[in-house]
DNA sequence: GAGTCTATCGTTAGTAT
DNA sequence: CATACTAACGATAGACT
């Protein structure tokens, strides 16, 4: 045997990679499972790979989609300072999110809203429909909506 | 030393359950950067605990928010079924979530209609902030959003 | 390919500083 | 409280079925 150490660049060997791809992902998820069990903390993962259509999510779908709820119902001025002062932020290119955007205007916007707002709507979980003291948020809607947008053609 | 196999069970002790979440907290990020490496995958993980505010998000911010895109843009009945069919799922109780979501529809559904899609369109990424054509929503968002609730109810 | 098996590597609990 | 250390445990690469 006698297995050196693991270099932990791309694996270009198909069944290699499709081997390491199954005991790693199960081990990412033990060790989720662990730390939550352990420490009491509320976490998720979501991982696409090439050899399913669908995604992993885990420890459960239900708690994947309270997390990713938890995380998206902070404040957008937050997310929005935190990602502009990460290092990874800053890594990927602006121009590439410019195109995107470019690129996405493009095409029917009726169709477009009408399929994210069912998506998320569809998305949400069940704890989060409570709306207890939020009586006008139509402003806010509108105010906020744009703020990235221009952001990113100054 | 000679330490013994691991519990796995909640840390009741606040250092020690403190030190072992910053350790293992590390190592699940790490493990998770490794994965995407060696096979090329994309996978995010989100992490709230009670020592910080903000939650952890791996491998980056922006590519999380990438990958619970990608994850929402799934077609709500194909999200549906593969939540109805899972294991996790199916061990969640049905009572608890019946018992949640007939609380919450007490709730004014105007403001909760209201919050949803602040959150909904909030939360979204760059590329689905075109609002043109958002225009009679109406129907679908109440054809839509009682889906779950009536499964859960049969 | 998908399971097993095991030597070896990598992670980490407990301890010390 | 954080950081460093290190023995022991746990994960897993590679071999084999």
């Amino acid at each position: 045997m006698t297995r050196g150490k693991v270099s932990l660049a791309y694996i270009a060997k198909d069944s290699a990679r499709k081997a390491t791809f199954t005991k790693r992902k199960g081990g990412l998820i033990k060790k989720t499972q662990e730390l939550i069990s352990l420490c009491e903390i509320e976490a998720c993962g979501i991982l696409f790979n090439p050899y399913d259509l669908e995604p992993e999510v885990w420890p459960s779908q239900l708690k994947a989609q309270q997390v990713i709820q938890k995380f998206r119902n902070l404040s957008q001025p937050e997310q929005s300072r935190r990602m502009m002062n990460q290092e990874s932020f800053t890594k990927e290119s602006v121009e590439k999110i410019k195109e995107k955007v470019t690129k996405k205007q493009k095409v029917n916007q009726q169709n477009q809203m009408t399929q994210v707002m069912y998506q998320c709507l569809y998305g949400k979980g069940f704890e989060h429909l409570s709306t207890d003291g939020l009586n006008d948020m139509s402003g806010l809607i509108s105010q906020k909506l744009w703020e990235i947008p221009r952001r990113l053609e100054s």
